[in-house]
DNA sequence: GTCTATAGGTGGATAGAC
DNA sequence: GTCTATCCACCTATAGAC
């Protein structure tokens, strides 16, 4: 195997755990193992646990920041950006299922943690653009004004991860099992949040 | 000190540490010591690690119950119920920093876990007061009906948790410093999201 | 009920042969 | 680059004195 395949495989191994069971709980040994490689190559290509941690947060980091780039470039009407936004988020989620449960344990650690700067800088920019828009709408008078629009910002990039880091919980809820629900249902549920995020900015 | 009061301090303690750290990354010497404690008494009163959590979880979900039996007692009219609805929620989570850390670790990893059903039940049981209030509500001609009432109440109950179990971020876009926002503010983003869910509902 | 001591096991990490 | 063997630290849990 060359250089690259065998990181890449422990990269992929070590996401899929890290994502299931979270950063403490999960052993170099179950990585080696679920990789089908020896435990000690993950030293030999990551020098140790954290820095895997991190190599792992990077190509996620990466994920995003490409999906990102997309939904940000056109600067079309406000309502449209909004569901572009929303689209993009659902899409990203839905195609990288280790993302929300990755995510998820890094919002609620960020404290102490990994948590990597480039996670807060990536969100913090893409607030301010969302923030941005938002009052552009208002100001157009297509956005209802009396809504502060860092809370409505806030709001509508709650929507869309909420529901994919509480997945088996959805799964519940909807009656689909603790899988979760399915790619459709996770289709659909995107298509509400556009619809229940721009109802609520709307001017009346 | 009294068997309960030894066994009260243990259970604050982990509950702490837990909501900081995660099951994994919590020691039982780590509690000892943050309880003042001798780490032995930790088996003397919860027999192992994992029943000390779950003990810590009984409590935490009593709190839920309490605090959600009020917000369905009086049933008044559909929008004021919402109101009611996130209103309890915020208050709940603003009141108990500790909940929405564990709940965000819990909601994570539901499916291995620990996760009781008790929780499970308990929000299904809220889940689907919800779905009902707002079918009322689209009945009555308040509520706009085109949409999916089950979506929309995964949408109202998403506002308020993510707000809170993303603390840290949260202080990040909102410049308030990497502990998260003052509670005035949590306070004042609770109301807003009432005016959101509210307006996202309301007929045409 | 509380404390000390320790058994038993596992995890992260390294040295060194191949 | 890959594998074996192993060290050391630390963690859960228990036995037993007080």
């Amino acid at each position: 195997m060359s250089d690259t395949e065998t990181s890449e495989t422990i990269l992929d191994a070590a996401e899929e755990l890290f994502a299931k069971q979270g950063f403490a709980a999960t052993t170099i040994k179950q990585i080696g193992a679920a990789a089908g490689v020896n435990p000690a190559l993950t030293y030999y290509y990551f020098d140790n646990k954290e820095k895997l941690y991190r190599a792992v947060l990077g190509r996620l980091i990466g994920t995003i920041a490409t999906q990102g780039a997309r939904q940000l470039d056109p600067a079309p009407a406000p309502d449209q950006a909004v569901r572009a936004l929303v689209g993009v988020q659902s899409e990203t989620l839905i195609g990288r299922p280790t993302l929300p449960r990755i995510l998820g344990r890094e919002l609620v650690d960020h404290e102490l943690s990994h948590a990597s700067d480039h996670l807060a800088h990536l969100s913090a920019t893409l607030f301010s653009r969302l923030c941005e828009l938002i009052r552009a709408g208002q100001e157009a008078g297509t956005f209802r004004d009396d809504m502060d629009a860092r809370f409505a910002a806030i709001s509508v990039i709650s929507l869309v991860p909420y529901f994919h880091i509480a997945r088996p919980v959805m799964g519940i809820l909807l009656e689909s099992g603790p899988d979760g629900p399915d790619v459709e249902t996770m289709r659909a549920y995107g298509r509400h949040v556009a619809e229940f995020a721009l109802a609520a900015l709307a001017a009346r």
